[in-house]
DNA sequence: AGCCAGGCTTGGT
DNA sequence: ACCAAGCATGGC
């Protein structure tokens, strides 16, 4: 029986939070004096990389952290799913150079719209789409007051603003807050999307995406597409049923199967993935996409998508 | 300035 | 069944 509280420490060993938090498969965390702050369903949270485990600290007496535990995914015997990966120099490699990076457990809704604005987008972009979308549309969340008691703010830290130079605009200086807390807003319901315009979503600035995204808000909010039955269907059924939805390819309905639903044997292929392939695997080779495609799906073995975040991050932080 | 970005859809052979 | 263009937008 646990106590409630405010924080706690969840024991886990190698775990790499940054790599984790920090490799495309999510978009709202963001790092501040060593820790990650961000928000899981309703709630604001801290998470902070400690020897022997993550730190935790949220917002709110929490009595059971059975949530976080499962978004982070710390019971998955990383081990376990190492020892299936193929015994190739390229997968050695990439393992070794992201050691401890996790594949998380997110809800199939925010993931879903995260990936349907992820299309021709690089990743801070991305981000950024996101962060405007919960900001229009989200509900706000009050970040907690965590490792400081604070009775009322010092005048000083709120009736003052700091003068900042924004970079690049022209001499315009804008009053800022420093003591913004980052992310405040909730990821916004497939209810509240659905009753915006496309004008609306335009101006987060997801352009030719913004149609889709309201499309799947719709279809899902009145409840002509139901997300939780995907949990019920086996891997090809329930990417044939993602892909229903407009705006949804194979390379999409692949990232919400592995990063929502637990389907590990999920494999994106996007551009980096497709380079990992061509020169680690295929080096100086003409190969077809059929073949590579087919290469992908039989060489990984049943915990193929976390290889494929393996090789992902990889090739993004370490081969440039 | 031009190319590319965690793609998908559509219309051409 | 395969190929290209077009789609908005911003960073480099």
């Amino acid at each position: 029986m646990e106590n409630a509280s405010t924080e706690t420490l969840l024991r886990v060993r190698d775990y790499d939070l940054a790599a984790t938090l920090d490799s495309g498969q999510t978009f709202r965390w963001q790092p501040r004096d060593d820790s990650w702050t961000g928000i899981i369903g309703q709630r604001w949270v801290r998470l902070t990389q400690m020897r022997d485990g993550i730190r935790a600290e949220t917002a709110g007496s929490v009595a059971d952290w059975r949530w976080l535990r499962d978004y982070l995914q710390t019971e998955t015997d990383l081990d376990a799913v190492l020892k299936t990966f193929p015994d190739d120099a390229p997968m050695r490699d990439a393992v070794a150079a992201c050691h401890g990076l996790r594949v998380l457990r997110q809800d199939p809704w925010e993931c879903l719209a995260s990936f349907i604005l992820s299309s021709t987008k690089q990743i801070v972009q991305i981000r950024q789409i996101v962060a405007l979308l919960c900001e229009r549309f989200g509900e706000p969340i009050i970040p907690a007051q965590v490792g400081r008691a604070v009775p009322c703010p010092p005048p000083d830290e709120v009736s003052a603003p700091i003068q900042q130079q924004s970079p690049g605009a022209h001499g315009v200086t804008r009053p800022t807050f420093l003591v913004e807390e980052g992310e405040i807003y909730s990821f916004p319901t497939p209810q509240r999307l659905a009753n915006a315009t496309e004008a609306d979503l335009r101006s987060c600035k997801m352009g030719f995406r913004a149609p889709n995204l309201l499309a799947a808000a719709r279809q899902i909010a009145d409840g002509q597409f139901d997300l939780e039955r995907l949990r019920h269907l086996n891997l090809p059924e329930a990417r044939e049923e993602l892909m229903k939805l407009r705006g949804v390819g194979g390379k999409i309905a692949d990232c919400v199967l592995l990063f929502a639903y637990g389907f590990d044997g999920a494999f994106p292929v996007d551009v980096w993935v497709e380079r990992a392939l061509r020169e680690l695997y295929f080096p100086r080779r003409r190969v077809a996409e059929k073949r590579l495609r087919h290469f992908a799906a039989t060489h990984f073995g049943p915990h193929a998508g976390y290889a494929q975040q393996y090789l992902f991050h990889y090739m993004r932080t370490k081969m440039k």
